[in-house]
DNA sequence: AACCATCTACGAAAAATATCGTATATAATT
DNA sequence: AATTATATACGATATTTTTCGTAGATGGTT
């Protein structure tokens, strides 16, 4: 299981809006590339067909889910992102993604409690 | 410049190795994959012509090195791949990353040491 | 010198992704 | 009922990435 690029930008957008038409996903898709509105329903066939979406076939829209977790599904790409760019080190990708952009001190407190957490933990 | 998931590997290569000929690079490579010597040497080539790579031809055998900086690569990926997969949100990747596989204490005082710096900067 | 191993160059096929046009069906509108 | 708007299906094409075979050149070995 391991979507693309554009399918990822598919399944970001059912995952925040919850079940949606090709239309939806089509006109908030629009906003950051265009591309007609057949592209995107040939890849969300495509998607359903490879097992990445479910849809419901009974109204004539026909209505798409995510049939994948969001957690698990960034977590995998996570991993994949890490062996190919970082050899499997996340430290590393932590440190270069925090000293990377602006992050607020809300986000940093959080990420200090998961430390934290990780320290006390059954971590070496 | 945004190379692909092969031409990372390669990269990845020549930036812990050093200089190297394209039998060099795919010895390496083939401890992961296997693909024939022409794949590589194929795929070193276009990453020159990309200019990805720099070579010198005074040699029979080519010697190539990285024309990018690992750093600035690799956090050029990171956006790419915030942009992806979190809405550019660092901290959202950062957590996940860290919950997900063993950090090591050593790295994790060097993350807290980071965040620590980083709550003195600029940061909002 | 002849032979063999090892290069590079290069074209081209294979595979994976992305894009679109057209046909067809259905619902809504006039 | 006829027209229009909007769906899906599906084939076809374009693009990108990956892979490999073959040819030709060069250096080392016998």
């Amino acid at each position: 299981m391991k979507p693309t690029e554009s399918e990822l930008e598919i399944l970001n957008i059912l995952w925040a809006k919850g079940p949606s038409t090709v239309r939806v996903v089509h006109e908030e898709l629009s906003k950051e590339k265009d591309a007609g509105y057949t592209t995107t329903l040939k890849l969300m066939q495509i998607m359903h067909k490879k097992g990445l979406l479910n849809r419901e076939e009974e109204q004539r829209s026909h209505i798409y889910t995510p049939a994948v977790d969001e957690k698990e599904a960034k977590g995998a790409l996570i991993d994949r992102f890490l062996d190919a760019a970082f050899n499997g080190s996340a430290s590393e990708l932590v440190m270069q993604a925090l000293g990377r952009n602006t992050t607020s001190k809300e986000e940093l407190v959080k990420i200090k409690a998961l430390i934290k957490k990780m320290e006390g933990g059954a971590n070496d």
